[in-house]
DNA sequence: TGGGGTTAT
DNA sequence: ATAACCC
């Protein structure tokens, strides 16, 4: 597969095949009634199909950009293009387009590894999440226009719930239509397709909508990646990366056994992390084989009801939460790694960087963050993955003042920074950080003014706000329950 | 290992 | 505030 040079053209050869098969499979078969609920065929539609209530079953499709930061880089400089490029972040290379990794470039590889693998390598700076942020954000939108249901996972992936979507294109779709009905993308496990069955034609089309999603990404932003479509998050999300880069796959319910059997460790499992293996591990339990005939009681008493009870339904791929739509961040935050800080004016001036290019950002999004929270990382030999954190709220006058550019709102904000570092830090003793984080959360949008205090009942008036820069309130419309 | 994010406890 | 998960 080239990237970008087909526009948004399935790769490999057996896509068409499978295509085509799909149809010979379609064509074999019989165009009535579905053999378990034959009903009276209602004329412009094939509503008799989908009895009422009676379908649970959802379509979910999991959109996964391919090596999303370097698309980004080379569309920022399309002289990247066919170069093996790398993202870099500090001294590792994040993530790498296809013509690196040929080259034996891999993802959170060491800078100096992947020089030595690769010399040809091109390297082009990360740390700046500005402009894979926002593109990230334009692909949930883009999404969003085709169903509101949609969940962001980090920023190169997408769940969509599609459930409805089928449902409206079936209720169109007239039953002479039926017979022609064709898979989009590849079939997971070459898998049958029966049009008489209901859960079938409903994943069909859902990958018809998965390729258009995954057009409109290419056509409107220049995109490529991968999509996956399931009865669920879980099997979504693992049968997307089946066929990989710039393809896509469907999952029939008859095939999903195969697909999580397929996993070679339960680590592989998307909600079973590095903490959970190692307790998995220590059980004896390594396939999800293990995992599934595991005695449900002994690892509810190991892992806790909750968790035990989940990861155990996931081994059977079985997912029933919910696409749960991500709306506008719930934070902003801004980090900065580095081998060593160990004096306080050099914390507060990285703190001073971190805290200026937050500020940018909520001032951008309009809404107002109440909470603020200092994230720092010790040095240390061992346990390196732990962080300490101190938040506040921040000060009701301090957050009237974000969005309105002359007013300095640095220094207060900085002034408190400094007091949770001096809780976490004591700067009178030696100390050796490694990491500084701002974030900036509990978002709200302007003026959440509660009952009974004074600004639930009085409102800024924009057109009266005089040029002293005091405001000028008006009363708001008050209701019966206000009393 | 980087520079982000989320939810549960 | 931390710990787990995700990318």
């Amino acid at each position: 597969e080239q990237l970008g040079v087909e526009p948004a053209e399935e790769a490999g050869g057996d896509e068409e095949e499978d295509a085509v098969q799909a149809m010979e499979r379609v064509e074999a078969g019989e165009t009535g009634g579905s053999p378990g609920a034959p009903g009276p065929e209602e004329p412009g539609g094939l509503t008799w199909l989908v009895p009422e209530g009676s379908s649970s079953s959802r379509v979910i499709v999991h959109v996964d950009l391919d090596c999303f930061y370097a698309q980004v880089e080379m569309i920022s400089n399309p002289e990247l293009k066919g170069k093996p490029l790398g993202v870099q972040q500090k001294y590792l290379v994040v993530t790498c387009n296809y013509e690196a990794r040929k080259l034996g470039v891999k993802k959170l590889m060491n800078v100096r590894d992947a020089k030595e693998k690769c010399p040809q390598l091109v390297l082009v700076n990360g740390e700046d999440l500005t402009r894979y942020r926002e593109m990230s954000y334009k692909v949930t939108e883009l999404l969003e226009e085709f169903s509101p249901v949609v969940e962001r996972l980090g920023f190169d992936e997408n769940f969509v719930d599609l459930t409805e979507m089928v449902e409206k294109r079936l209720q169109q779709l007239q039953s002479d239509e039926l017979s022609a009905l064709t898979v989009s993308g590849h079939v997971y496990n070459n898998q049958y397709i029966n049009l008489h069955d209901i859960v079938h034609i409903r994943l069909l089309v859902g990958s018809q909508i998965a390729a258009e999603m995954r057009e409109a990404m290419y056509n409107q932003l220049g995109l490529t990646g991968c999509a996956g479509v399931a009865s669920n998050k879980l099997l979504a999300k693992l049968v997307s990366g089946v066929f990989k880069p710039n393809q896509q796959t469907v999952l029939l319910p008859e095939s999903s056994q195969v697909l999580i059997q397929s996993l070679s460790h339960v680590k592989e499992m998307p909600g079973i992390g590095y903490k959970t293996a190692k307790r998995l591990e220590a059980l004896g339990i390594s396939s999800v084989l293990d995992l599934q005939t595991f005695s449900p009681k002994i690892l509810e008493k190991e892992l806790g009801i909750s968790v035990a009870q989940r990861i155990q339904k996931l081994s059977f791929g079985e997912d029933n939460s919910p696409v749960t739509p991500s709306g506008p961040p719930q934070s902003f935050s801004e980090e900065d790694s580095f081998k060593k800080c160990s004096s306080e004016v050099e914390a507060k001036s990285k703190i001073e960087e971190l805290l200026a290019s937050l500020l940018n950002r909520v001032c951008q999004d309009g809404r107002k963050p109440h909470t603020i929270r200092l994230i720092i990382r010790r040095y240390s030999s061992e346990n390196h993955c732990s962080r300490e954190s101190r938040q506040c709220p921040i000060p009701s006058h301090v957050i009237q003042k974000l969005g309105t550019g002359n007013c300095d709102v640095m220094t207060p904000m900085v002034d408190i920074l400094m007091k949770l570092f001096r809780n976490m830090v004591n700067v009178k003793m030696p100390f050796h950080l490694t990491l500084l984080s701002v974030c900036l959360c509990n978002l709200k949008a302007l003026n959440t003014a509660k009952k009974g205090t004074i600004d639930y009942y009085l409102t800024p008036s924009l057109s009266t706000t005089s040029r002293s820069g005091k405001r000028s309130f008006k009363m708001k419309d008050t209701h019966m329950e206000d009393f």
